[in-house]
DNA sequence: ATATTCTCTGAATATTTATACAGTTTACAT
DNA sequence: ATGTAAACTGTATAAATATTCAGAGAATAT
């Protein structure tokens, strides 16, 4: 009776995938791949799975996947963008420019802004070029070891 | 009848320093609190709000305020930066001046910049004025709005 | 001043979600 | 095989939340 398992990763994939916002929606698409439940075990699996009921920032609410799945899922992407323009770092006092591919200066500040690593206080960028200052009492040293963590594979 | 705002102020506090789970609960704090509001309105405020339910990663849910107040912890200290320098903003057409303080121009213009606002296309800072440039199809009262949103409790 | 619109609200109600209870099936021990 | 416990589910219902409707002020226009 192995069912509800599989029942569990067919609702996470919907839900990924899909902005629903109540459960009688997601019980006509769990039938549709073949899973005839009632309201009441959806609602059990939803709570089992951890599913949360969040603002589309909007003027409603969907099902959304507990944070490990997600932000880690939107990190990457920023992390992403990150790593594919960045050329090199240097600093000058509480300074730091940051060179990158033409183009691509303002995408990788606008991921530096989400990641927030806690060093920056703030970022500016122009076509290919990021100027970043430090926040007061941390040192390049400070944000490189940051960036080792957050962002690996970014070489210096 | 500004009763709303505050009690949506309020509101926000109390979800940020309890867990609460659901509106009821909600509503005797609040009464506590001196806001004597009905179910009805409650659920209005928090859909307002943007608050969230999400899991505990135990065996309940609570309600939680949207990722903005959260994921960007330097971003307040861009706002206090605006609150501390802007004195007021006007208009004429699709260009818009701010008055700050003195020498307070360009971190409330650096700080516009990094909130980002979709309304501003673009602004240049002098010692103690902004200009800026709405963005096409955008007008003050867009922009003043999402100034109270984004940037709560700066007069205009 | 009067009309008109807008914001805000409560009461009642609809909608949505969670749960108590009972029944079925499986696993597992005796 | 029989008993017992555990996992899973549906029905019915409770609990929680959202919305419809109507009305009261405030704000703005005429």
């Amino acid at each position: 009776m192995r069912e509800r398992h599989n029942r569990l990763s067919v609702i996470k994939e919907l839900i990924k995938n899909n902005r629903i916002d109540n459960q009688d929606t997601l019980l006509e698409m769990l039938k549709k791949e073949g899973f005839s439940v009632t309201q009441a075990t959806l609602s059990r699996d939803l709570k089992m799975l951890k599913v949360g009921k969040i603002s589309d920032g909007w003027s409603g609410y969907y099902y959304s996947l507990p944070e490990n799945d997600f932000v880690s899922e939107s990190e990457k992407s920023y992390i992403q963008d990150v790593r594919r323009g960045i050329i090199s770092i240097e600093f000058s006092g509480n300074m730091g420019v940051i060179k990158t591919r033409p183009g691509h200066a303002n995408s990788v500040c606008f991921a530096l802004d989400v990641l927030a690593l806690p060093e920056i206080l703030g970022s500016i960028a122009g076509d290919d070029t990021i100027f970043i200052i430090l926040r007061e009492g941390m040192t390049k040293e400070d944000l490189l070891e940051s960036f080792q963590t957050r962002i690996p594979d970014v070489k210096d």
